[in-house]
DNA sequence: CTTGACCTTCGAGTGGACTCGAAGGTTTAG
DNA sequence: CTAAACCTTCGAGTCCACTCGAAGGTCAAG
């Protein structure tokens, strides 16, 4: 039996980082369990919902929609077989893969801050050019010179 | 210098993903710099947007809007001081360490997903349950059996 | 027994990021 | 010369994920 602090909107929200609101947004497209409620008919969420919000917190990160993110949900409560078994297995294993190759993109990405940040430093040892170095003021106005460099055909 | 080729709007949107619609929608909203024309005002890329591009489709996965992520681009571009480079360089920073705890994040996620799938595949070496076994079927049915276990109130 | 912080539902509004359609111009293959 | 496949602008529409406001109910402290 997992830990059943009983707990109000208020509080999980508090604790999720999800607004009250949310929460209830997220109850009515199906992403939570309607929780039990108080006789004047207040939400009362057991622990189980703060861990489960942490992992829609995660998913969504990884880019998956509400949608799915329900959908993998699923995986959490399905202690049972079922007839979505497969099409929840591929889900998972998607979602696995995109992770993986979320983690890839986004420490490629993390390299080129960095070397964004290097060529930040290295240019204004001198501290700032003329005033009439528009650079930076014209948004229309195009690169310059090239410092760090982004991307690469990927 | 940086490869010349020069591309429609058509062979950009195909090998960066992004449809022409919306290549010129980033356009509008200053994310890319309004590039040359032909005669005929048929819009005229360099290899440098479909590298730019790379880097977008990057920093979205991260999360960012597209308004930092003009904003990020503006590090790419700058080549030459600036009075905005100071902004510039905590706005790196700042993506910077989010990209980190993202990485983290996501080893995480990718770990639990895992287990989900171990639970999943240990489940059902039988095949499936009896047919009356409802599980999965009705969305509003509450967790059985916990299997793997996602979260931990982090 | 009132005040204030919390809770309820409902429907409407917001903001971001596209996405579409209309009405037309250009370019290239046959 | 025509047809198909591109390109242009513009304004409007769509979808997602909230977010707000109104109108009211509950509950503990003072």
């Amino acid at each position: 039996m997992t830990s059943q602090g009983t707990h109000r909107i208020k509080d999980v929200a508090d604790r999720s980082g999800f607004s009250a609101a949310t929460l209830r947004y997220y109850e009515d497209i199906g992403l939570l369990p309607p929780p039990s409620r108080t006789t004047a008919g207040y939400r009362v969420y057991d622990d189980d919902t703060i861990d489960r919000l942490a992992f829609v917190a995660r998913a969504k990160q990884l880019g998956c929609s509400l949608d799915e993110i329900a959908q993998l949900s699923h995986a959490w409560d399905a202690g049972r077989c079922g007839p979505l078994q497969d099409q929840l297995r591929l889900l998972v294993a998607e979602k696995l893969t995109a992770a993986r190759r979320q983690i890839d993109d986004l420490t490629r990405l993390a390299a080129e801050l960095e070397m964004a940040m290097d060529g930040l430093d290295r240019h204004r040892p001198a501290g700032p050019c003329d005033d009439d170095c528009g650079c930076l003021v014209d948004p229309a106005m195009a690169a310059p010179v090239r410092l760090g460099r982004f991307g690469g055909t990927a």
